[in-house]
DNA sequence: ACGGTGACACCAG
DNA sequence: TCTGGTGCCACCG
């Protein structure tokens, strides 16, 4: 097993499930929404081990802050992480990387643009 | 308790 | 913009 109760990598699967189709996040940013701004390497190390226990994870939707693919290794891991990304629409420009601007997800709370926050 | 590892982020230069 | 160095966190023998 990889965890026993609600341990910072059930945390984060539980976030990234809720990550929308043809959407992505940064490690950075699910450790920010999970109240630990610094534990982006938790975050991938989450993900690296992710239990095959842990269905409907949708970890392919998790990229670095350049908006690259961060999978090391030449086994089907960058290769199939941009694969399922382009299958749900997500675009790679000619450098390999993704627009935070037109797929960045800002979380399950993000407010609507148009908001007013403050004057 | 300790040191090493890793699908990261940030800060100079 | 890119690169190298440094910091941080969770987890494993």
């Amino acid at each position: 097993m990889v965890e026993m109760s609600r341990s910072f990598a059930q945390r984060v699967y539980e976030l990234v499930r809720q990550v929308p189709y043809g959407r992505v996040v940064s490690y950075g940013g699910v450790a920010a929404m999970l109240g630990h701004p610094r534990a982006a390497r938790g975050v991938g190390w989450a993900l690296r081990n992710l239990p095959d226990d842990e269905p409907q994870v949708p970890w392919w939707r998790v990229i670095n802050r350049n908006g690259e693919i961060s999978i090391k290794g030449p086994f089907p891991g960058p290769t199939l992480q941009r694969e399922l990304l382009e299958r749900e629409g997500v675009r790679f420009d000619a450098r390999g990387r993704v627009d935070w601007r037109e797929y960045g997800w800002k979380g399950p709370e993000a407010p609507v643009d148009g908001t007013v926050v403050a004057p």
